[in-house]
DNA sequence: CGATTCGATCGAATCGATTCGACCCGAGGA
DNA sequence: TCCTCGGGTCGAATCGATTCGATCGAATCG
């Protein structure tokens, strides 16, 4: 164990062949004897040699082989979003004919997590942003200064960045004007984190103003340009128990909507369950609508009302950016449509 | 663009010091004075020098930082199935202090995806085989021949790897005795992959000789081992769909069990489907168990009965094992307790 | 005041491969 | 017969940092 493993140096002076020829006969580009071949990969079994050193040969080549993912939240958190989960997908199916591997990077440093430096260290040869295109993350622009392209997924619109994201401005709006055609005018929305700071709760106009998610700020602004300003609870991550805690606060008050708008469909199951626990029926006393056009096990067979977005195709798309910036190209922004889908949590308002 | 990126050795002759200085400047590790480490860390902002390139740093290192986790299938298929993530984001959440990347690598090779050999040769420290104990893992060599270590859980009994893993013989021994204290005889199995090639369906002696899972087999023969030879279907990975593709097959026969134990939680889900697509009522008409213990939103009110493993802490020694091979410590196996649960899917016959 | 120690810095070796240009030699063309 | 051409091989530079041992001046101690 104490003995140093061996090198492609010692194999190709077993071999009697010079490191160069050793190294051709591996990596298999140049041309080898097929004799020579032979002899060299004898030796590398006497030596018990095992290939090249990826260390050295990433170094040499000058990239890793390796693709960052940087998802906001614990693992936990966004393996539990499907959305997430169809993404990351996409992305290992896309980078998977090149060998190319998928490394899980924690964007937003917390309690015990390695520092954004720390993480930005990382040898990847591109950065994905796959959820949490935060407007100014730090993490982006250490891995925009350090000379790695990033793929950001709803992510910031910045010049230096490769967009990939939906159209939810026009989704929420045409959601919004379904629930509206309805006759509802007292609604509520359960906001997606607008900061990943664990913050949750009702929203006031000065945490407002930091909304750092665009696709959470265009799905809030949309709701709003129909309904006017409107009652805002916040989750800290995307998950049905807090859709369920955003619920119950936003039907606590006095003026009880009539609407809720999730801004996800697990947060809506979240507030289809707090609802339920009132006694409130979906959606003849409650109309509730998501975003994202996920299964909805939980929902037995009621259909929720929400807006589908492509998701397996959004992580194809997603992978291909990376592979042509793998291959030193500058591929364009990609901005897919989304589809309202009416289901059966929505219905006019309960008469008084 | 063009321009090669700046190196450490410019960021030294710009600050007028030598490299081994400017790397104490950055590193921290040595006594520089505070003079010279500003004057370094000038130049390098003035030469947009984001920090020392991490393929050169490893190399030097020895260690590059990145934990290897090995599942088996499509990321979507180990995402999909609650006790992976949960694995990995124990994995996760005890390297994260370390500041260790996890690496998400794809087992076994199929249809345009990289070689087995392009796999092990991602630049790991640790390889966790994380939903793939196959006995005879040709990549588990491949690691281990690069001097990798190793750490699988429910994997192979080998004396070179590190293995996690739970009482999957005990637990599928009480739950078969409790099922067989009901009175039932007539028992069918909806297995877990014998083998990662994507077969399904009836199991026949030929394909049962080649159960490469140790988890799979163990389960597999405590349950025979209390009812002797029982009628087997396979599902090709762990989802709600195969499960329910088994549990019809197995409902199909002239002889109809009175009872099928499913080798997983999603499995059961599925096989229940499959029944009351039937219009079998579980438990009166079937009984349904399944194995691991995890949130079955799918089912509503129903509790399944199964054994539940202590996920979470396996994820977390799972990490722990992890970190310790990185110190260079070469820990001892563990072998996790696990409980039945009864719940509401199982009872006895109906009395013909 | 001479000897010792400590902090700061530097030189040079090293990590393990890849790759470019040069070189050699045998075969084919003029 | 001489010249080219190209397959096969080798030397040496290179990728970009880390780190060990040496050096040097200043401060401390007896």
């Amino acid at each position: 164990m104490g003995e140093h493993r061996a090198t492609l140096a010692a194999v190709a002076a077993r071999a009697g062949v010079s490191p160069s020829t050793a190294s051709l006969a591996f990596s298999g580009s140049g041309p080898v004897a097929d004799a020579t071949r032979e002899r060299v990969l004898a030796a590398a079994r006497d030596l018990g040699y095992a290939g090249p050193d990826p260390l050295a040969r990433s170094l040499r080549r000058g990239r890793s082989g390796i693709v960052g993912a940087v998802i906001g939240e614990r693992l936990l958190y966004a393996f539990r979003d499907p959305v997430a989960v169809a993404l990351l997908d996409g992305i290992a199916e896309a980078l998977s004919p090149s060998g190319t591997g998928l490394l899980l990077l924690s964007g937003d440093a917390q309690h015990g997590s390695p520092t954004t430096e720390q993480v930005s260290r990382m040898p990847v040869d591109v950065a994905v942003f796959a959820t949490c295109g935060r407007d100014d993350d730090p993490l982006l622009d250490l891995f925009l200064r350090r000379g790695v392209p990033v793929v950001a997924v709803d992510g910031p619109d910045r010049p230096d960045v490769t967009v990939v994201d939906i159209d939810d401005y026009g989704g929420a709006a045409e959601l919004a004007r379904h629930v509206a055609s309805l006759g509802h005018h007292r609604v509520a929305v359960a906001a997606l984190p607008l900061r990943l700071d664990g913050r949750s709760g009702r929203v006031d106009d000065a945490r407002r103003a930091i909304v750092g998610f665009a696709d959470c700020r265009a799905r809030l602004a949309a709701t709003e340009d129909v309904f006017g300003p409107v009652p805002v609870a916040e989750a800290p991550s995307n998950v049905v128990e807090e859709g369920e805690r955003a619920g119950r606060l936003l039907l606590a008050g006095p003026d009880r909507p009539t609407a809720i708008v999730a801004q996800s469909d697990l947060l809506a199951v979240g507030v289809i369950r707090a609802a339920e626990a009132l006694g409130l029926r979906v959606p003849q006393d409650l109309t509730v609508v998501g975003y994202d056009g996920i299964d909805t096990p939980w929902l037995g067979e009621r259909l929720l009302t929400t807006v589908v977005q492509p998701i397996a195709e959004k992580g194809r798309l997603t992978g291909r950016m990376v592979t042509e910036l793998l291959a030193g190209q500058r591929p364009a922004n990609v901005h897919l449509p989304v589809r309202l889908r009416v289901g059966t949590t929505s219905a006019p308002p309960p008469s008084r």
